[in-house]
RNA sequence: GGCGCAUUGGUGUAGUCGGCUAACACGCCGCCCUCUCAAGGCGGAGACCACGGGUUCGAGUCCCGUAUGCGCUACCA
């Protein structure tokens, strides 16, 4: 049998991490298997689906490079088929019409109003197939219904017995059926399908295979079984993974977390998108044979299985205060090694986006200048955690428009009032450097010329590089000469004497 | 309230059939390298494996209980 594994996220707001990272173990076993990995919008509730949110995870999956088969189907359209399953189960007495009318619930305290509902309940003694249309004869059911009185449809859930199912991660799961209640199928307003149904519906559609999704759906499985059987259809294998949490162990959610928790925000602060991806995989999972954790797309799909999923929540680590942390240090840190070792090839197109996006980028650097664009951006790439930095700290090497750093003015420039006249005088001798102007060739005449003058090199060197570059930090300081040839050069270092 | 799940250094994790002086990565600290910062190399601090019982010669690993957290419990998804 051929794996079919679907990735069904809905579509209210961006996509979460969280979600994300389901859609990418949905994808690695399908991978892995030979399978198909489908993707469907979960629609139904019209009212806070929008088609930015559906867009954003179609970008989202794009990004990661996570490609999907087949036509993507949107639940809405199936409405019709999952209300059709509903009333035949009614036809056969496997469900029925309840013409309780609708209780309103205020939307703020669900859960609380739940707890509630359930304490009283239990005092009272009521259980849950206490519904009086639970058995109302089929005539007289079919009358009221033909006379237009409004019903829900209710799966009619036996008195007896315990549902139970093996979940590829959190083993044999067993629940009573008492524990239960006849759930509701289809609302009394419109006959609209409820998510348990439809999501059944439309995997026995689709042929899913292998459910992987998110731990909060663990218990509603016992229901989904319920309805499986009810239709008569095999169940699938399930899966499901454990939460991502919040640093005080809070369900990471898009409300109370903000931007760090859409996958947009990693793609637009410099992300390269498989370190993220990378990162993500190893949120809740870990390889069999664990001995590495930087690995490409086609590792991590061979090492990929369900069994090395954990069935503890993983938190993800940042804090909102602090700049420098605004996400997880390990997904920097991760972003950063593949920004230093990735093939330049991959890197540049990187780059070049990121370039093109602030209008930094300018034609030459992908013609005349390519040769020397992608020596710098080699050059500079080892110390940047995020594609920004190229433009950010790295600005002055591709413009002449950049901001010096406050801190490297100060500590070394202004320092050393001599400076103020050092730095033209070098600025002559590293104008007049014999033939080619290489980093050698540079360091050549400034070291000659720091001599000549009892100066320490070092103290030339930290000037210059703040000189030509504006920062404190960087690459060695010759090979920025190099890079950014003679006149730039010369210009700057004269030019930085009016800062001192 | 009921049901379910989880609990190894700050974070992510490894710890097969019980034998650990508890391993790795990120982060942190120090040293080396050095023109700065990284990277790299070397080293260090940091966990009585949530707590309490039990089984056993021996428990992070098995059993019971407690606590905490999370999830579900809806005519939300």
């Amino acid at each position: 049998m051929t794996v079919r594994v679907r990735f069904a996220p809905s579509p209210t707001g961006f996509l979460h991490i969280g979600a994300a990272r389901t859609g990418l173990f949905n994808w690695l076993y399908a991978r892995k298997a030979g399978g198909k990995f489908l993707l469907r919008v979960e629609d139904t509730d019209l009212q806070r689906s929008t088609d930015e949110s559906t867009r954003s995870i179609i970008e989202g999956l794009q990004w990661l490079g996570l490609n999907y088969d087949e036509e993507i189907v949107f639940q809405s359209a199936n409405a019709e088929k999952h209300r059709a399953a509903a009333l035949r189960l009614v036809e056969e007495g496997k469900a029925y019409r309840d013409f309780t009318p609708k209780e309103t619930r205020s939307d703020t305290n669900v859960k609380q109003e739940i707890a509630e509902r359930a304490r009283r309940s239990s005092e009272e003694g009521t259980d849950q197939r206490s519904n009086p249309f639970r058995d109302l004869p089929r005539a007289e059911s079919d009358a009221r219904a033909a006379a237009g009185e409004p019903f829900a449809v209710r799966l009619k859930v036996s008195r007896e017995g315990r549902s139970r199912f093996e979940d590829a991660v959190f083993g044999m799961q067993e629940r009573d059926y008492a524990e239960i209640e006849d759930l509701v199928l289809l609302r009394s307003e419109g006959l609209s399908p409820l998510y348990n149904l439809s999501v059944v519906v439309d995997d026995i559609e689709m042929g899913i295979t292998h459910v992987i999704r998110g731990q909060d759906h663990l218990t509603n499985t016992h229901k989904q079984i319920l309805i499986y059987e009810a239709l008569g259809v095999s169940v699938p294998q399930f899966a499901h993974m454990p939460l991502i949490l919040a640093p005080n162990k809070v369900k990471l959610s898009k409300r109370k977390h903000g931007e760090v928790v859409s996958l947009t925000t990693y793609r637009d602060r410099g992300f390269v998108p498989a370190a993220f991806r990378n990162f993500l995989a190893l949120l809740g999972w870990s390889p069999a044979t664990a001995e590495r954790e930087v690995m490409t797309l086609e590792e991590l799909t061979e090492e990929f299985s369900l069994e090395g999923i954990h069935r503890s929540p993983a938190v993800f680590n940042f804090n909102e205060t602090d700049p420098r942390q605004w996400t997880d240090q390990k997904a920097l840190w991760m972003n950063a090694e593949y920004i230093r070792t990735m093939p330049l090839a991959e890197l540049v197109p990187m780059v070049r986006a990121e370039f093109e996006a602030i209008g930094l980028w300018r034609a030459e650097f992908g013609a005349d200048e390519r040769v020397w664009f992608e020596k710098t951006v080699d050059l500079i790439r080892e110390r940047f955690y995020t594609l920004k930095d190229f433009s950010g700290q790295g600005r002055a090497y591709f413009s002449d428009e950049f901001e010096f750093d406050e801190a490297a003015v100060k500590k070394n420039l202004k320092k050393e009032p001599r400076l103020k006249e050092l730095l033209p005088a070098l600025a002559a001798r590293i104008e007049a450097v014999d033939g080619d102007f290489t980093a050698e060739t540079c360091e050549a005449a400034l070291r000659a010329f720091a001599d000549e003058r009892e100066v320490k090199a070092g103290l030339l060197i930290n000037a210059s590089r703040t000189a030509l570059s504006g920062q404190s930090v960087g690459p060695s300081m010759f090979h920025i000469f190099e890079v950014l040839g003679r006149e730039r050069a010369v210009k700057r270092l004269r030019d930085a004497a009016s800062l001192i």
